[in-house]
DNA sequence: AATATATCCGACAAAATTTATCGGATATAA
DNA sequence: TTATATCCGATAAATTTTGTCGGATATATT
């Protein structure tokens, strides 16, 4: 419960990683995965993914691999993870109503007033508060 | 991502449901079930667990049910999640280290640090805040 | 005492979500 | 031309969450 899944973590150690080396120095896919140990596949899936929303830059053919492209310090936390893993709430009917409780929840707004301090509290930081 | 699970749920809407009726009167699991179309065998067993963490109790025989035990609003949310569904944390890392990233992990602290934060938000709620 | 209605509880099954794999395509530096 | 990298859809495995089943125990009511 309240758990980041993998990808999002994955995606934040390759954040992390990239960050860590000079400015337009290439990381590619394998050399993270060893690194950290993560399956190669699935980060490479992941890391698509970024280039696609632009977080990250994709240089093809061999000695390619990819390099930071975003202002890590203008995504903030709520961003960051909706780009990578989809709508973010503590409970799916925030965004997705189709509950067989809905239409007598009786803690629906107690519950949404929650979630709003939570997205806040992600809103205030940026993915440079963790890559750095 | 960062869901709740209904456990929880059905747990604070039957918290909230017997908190609207006069004291020492007795919610079944039938009747909360059907309130608010929860499955009844897993509302008893989420009631169960409750019953045996003392914030509610239990009444056996006809007529009997459920009613509330504790105070309220002297149970954080923290101590409720754990108490209902166990361990909180953004990674397992924090309470069950097995993984294969460990080792050489980079975004461990600065995960720490945001779990952290969640962690003060939602001790500094109590299950009346929710239940009111 | 018998009965009906409730909780109690372990084992199991289904569903959903998350995590990982496979196969083959495309791009490009050397 | 070749080797190395990204790209990407389909699928499979694993895990977690959610729900079901069967039968036991407790007790108010008749």
């Amino acid at each position: 419960m309240l758990k980041l899944t993998r990808k999002v973590e994955y995606a934040l150690i390759s954040l992390r990683h990239m960050q860590g080396k000079s400015t337009n120095s290439i990381s590619s896919t394998k050399e993270i995965a060893n690194h950290y140990n993560i399956p190669v596949e699935i980060l490479a899936k992941t890391l698509q993914h970024m280039a696609k929303e632009n977080i990250i830059e994709a240089i093809n053919g061999p000695r390619g691999g990819y390099r930071i492209k975003a202002k890590l310090n203008k995504i903030n936390l709520v961003e960051f993870f909706e780009k990578v893993e989809g709508p973010l709430g503590l409970s799916d009917c925030f965004y997705d109503a189709n509950c067989m409780q809905i239409e007598f929840c009786n803690i629906r707004s107690p519950i949404e007033r929650i979630n709003n301090s939570m997205i806040n509290m992600f809103r205030n930081m940026s993915v440079q508060d963790i890559t750095n």
